[in-house]
Parts: structure tokens; sequence; C-alpha cells
DNA sequence: AATGAAGTTAAACAGTTGTTTCAAACGGTT
DNA sequence: AACCGTTTGAAACAACTGTTTAACTTCATT
């Protein structure tokens, strides 16, 4: 029965079975990842949480701010789950994109089936709300200005920020369209390819080699040279 | 440049203003693609088209017989409003491939902001329900197919379709960002950024260039070459 | 033991939802 | 005219929504 409650509002408190404001919080993220915000109602997520249904609107106001918390819960959680890799001095910069991107791909695919943080956060970045400009300062453009980062000591400093950032969006793109079309990937290519070539650990091999070849840090995909 | 006459009110003429059931198709498209299928209600369907709340169980049964229709229409019409380009025999598979492009950046992003079938078609793909089989069969899985010959062609049968079907993926990813997560990538450009280089004609230059640059096509984007 | 704030509960509230009803209106054929 | 299948209309339905109320419990501090 004893735990340490350390009961004042609005700060963070331990995640322990006791503590109706955290089982409201990660009950909710589960269910408006899966379900969106309209389609969740407040009793699915009392049920969820086994706290009562005015429990919502006397730790959060109401249902959107409710949501808005849920999604910087989802962040702040996953941003510890998965954290940037960390580089000694001198890590050549060829590794450290193949290091990145299979970070990113571990971080939005999950290990076995995406985590409900990923997957509200997926949201949030396909329709935004109020609770997308936190995201992307928080979350998002960290991570984004670490890659261009990486592409600038992989080009020596030959490009420009604007071009920088273009290629990094080359980048996140061919990962991305995995975790947010993930389920139409899959009914484009057949069952047993899925499972050899669509992992983690594969893509993000093949994924830093296009990128490498494209900036001619590497022998091209195909090695035939065309006659033009 | 086919000349497509759609001339007025941003709706498709065909559907007269005395068929009340394609005046209900073509509102709860564009409800549907703004709001999502639980947060639009069949009576802002019946406002916008003009008609009486009984009609839509009239025509269709009921709301989600009316959401399955809703994007059958909508990628039938899309189909026609961007068709894929056609080249004739002999074609260079590398403007094949620019032509691809550019055609898929122009039917995602749209003249000047994307039609709402485009909208609701992306999310049939973010989040697949009962209609997504069909939208992937008659509409994804054509234009996929394309790309992948394009790719074979240019690769000189080198290439296996696993192999193909994994760059078309990448070649798709870079697009999709853009659509999916436009309203992120605005915010992580300087607004300048976004007008001049984010636009579907420099996009399809640029994506084409590293795709082909990865494949050794072409020059690679960087110049400085740090082979061992 | 008494107090009072903090937390929890069941019940009710007011509004909206998808769907149905049934009568009226329509348009063509006898 | 009368007939009949099809389409439209306003109203009602039952179920569900987010939110609030007010009574109740808990529990450290007095």
């Amino acid at each position: 029965m004893a735990s340490i409650s350390i009961q004042k509002a609005g700060s963070i408190v331990s995640e322990g079975q006791d503590d109706p404001r955290g089982r409201i919080l990660s009950a909710a993220g589960q269910e408006f990842a899966e379900k969106g915000f309209e389609a969740t109602t407040i009793r699915d997520i009392c049920t969820l949480a086994t706290v009562n249904v005015a429990a919502v609107n006397y730790y959060f106001g109401d249902k959107h701010r409710l949501y808005i918390e849920s999604v910087r819960h989802a962040h702040e959680e996953r941003s510890q789950q998965v954290p940037l890799p960390e580089w000694v001095e001198g890590t050549q910069p060829v590794k450290k994109l193949r290091d990145f991107v299979g970070n990113m791909l571990q971080r939005m695919l999950g290990f076995d089936h995406p985590p409900w943080q990923v997957r509200l956060m997926l949201r949030e970045i396909l329709h935004p709300t109020d609770a997308c400009r936190e995201l992307v300062e928080d979350y998002i453009r960290p991570h984004f200005t670490v890659l261009c980062s990486i592409l600038n000591e992989l080009t020596d400093g030959e490009m420009s920020p604007a071009e920088l950032r273009r290629i990094g969006l080359s980048v996140v793109g061919q990962c991305f369209l995995y975790r947010a079309a993930g389920d139409v990937v899959g009914m484009l290519i057949p069952p047993n390819e899925k499972k050899n070539l669509h992992n983690p650990v594969d893509l993000a091999d093949y994924i830093t080699s296009f990128c490498l070849a494209a900036l001619g840090k590497q022998a091209p995909l195909s090695v035939e040279v065309s006659q033009k």
C-alpha cells in the first residue's frame, strides 16, 4: 500500500498503479493513437484506465487538453525509449549516417510492432492540431538538425543549408513511407519479400547505401554505366 | 500539356446540378477528406449537398457504404484528372523516370492546393479501412508497376523484381513525404525556401536527379569523391 | 474525535449522432 | 382523370457524446 506519492499537481509523478493521472495519460495515448481524437470516447479511456469518467475532467479539464497532454507525454516517453546515438570525436560521417538512419527506423518502426507513442505522433504529423508545434520543436526539429549536420560533414561543407535540408528530407522520406504507409507497402510487395528485405536492419543498410551512392560517397547501386 | 477542362466551382461538372446522388458523393468526399470519417456528420454532408438527411440512407444505405463509394469515386475522378503520361516507342528511360516523378508529384501535390480527392485517398492509405484494397488494386498498384518497369529499363534488366520494388519505394517515399507530412516539412524549412525549392517542378528535377545519381546514371550530387 | 481539503463515485444533463418513419410530391403510363 | 413506383421532406427515434453535479470516501492535520 505504501507508496511515494509526490502529490503536487502538474509535476511528474511515478507511473505506478496508484497514479490515476498517469494511467489516464497512458490509456488516452493508446486510444487516441489507434482511433484518432473524434472516434475515441472519454468513457473508453476511463474504462481502460480503470477510473471514473469524471476523472478526465478533474485532472485535465476537458478532452482536448487531455489530447494535448497525451501527445506531449508520448514524445517525451519516446525520446527516452530511443535516444539519439552518440558518437566519439572523429567518427566517420558515413558511419554516423548509417547509425542515424538505423536509429530513425528503429524509432519509427519499433522493435516488434510499433508502440502507440509513434502512432500517436504520426497522427499529429499527418493531420496537425494544436499539439503539432510543440511536437515539431521539441522532437522532430532536433533530430532533423542532427541529420543535416551529418550530411554537412559528409559533403565536406560544400552544400548550402537549403540543399542539405532537401537531401535530409530525401533520407527521411524513404523511412517515413514504411511507417506512414506501411499497410499499403505490405500490399504492394509479396509477403515473403516483406520478411526478407523490409526489416529495420536491412532497410537501414539499403537506404543509407542509396543516399551515399547519390552523394557519390559509395559506388552506385547499378554498376553498369548508361551510354547516353 | 493537356488542358483539363475543370472550369468552375472546383467540382466536376459531369455530375449535374439535378443529380442528388452525385451531389452527395461529391459533398461527402470533401467532408470526409477534410475531417475524416468519424468527425463528419451526415447532416453536414446533406447541408453541403442541399439534400435531405434521409437521402444518404435512401441512396447509399448507411454512412459506411457512402464512405466506401466516396473513396471509389475519388480515385476514379483523380485517374481521369491526372492520367499517366504516355511515351512513344524508344523514349529514353531517364526521360520516362523524370516524367513519371513529375506526374506523381503533380497528382499528389496538385496545381495550387491539393484537391480533396487526393486528401481522401491519403487518409485511406494512412489508416486503411475496407475501401483500401480496391484503392490499392485499381489506383496505386498500376502506377507502382509502371514505375518498376521504368526502373527495370533504366537498369538494363540487371536488378531483381524485389530490388526494383525497393528502389521504387525510395522514389515514392521522397514524393510521399511532401504530400503526407507537408505541414511539418513547411515548419522545418524557412518560408522563402519553400517557395523557391519546394514546388512540383523543381522537386521533380531534384528527386529524379537524386535517384539517377544513386543508380549511377548521372553524376553524383556531391562532386567530391572520397573513394579509397 | 473533528475538520477540511483532495480524490472518487454514480447519476444526471444537454446536445448530437446515425437512422427510421410516414406522408406528401413528383413523373410518367393507362 | 386515376394509378403506381420513385423520390423528397420534416419530424421523431434511440443511442451515444462530453461534461457537470452533488454526494460520498479517504486521510493527514488539528
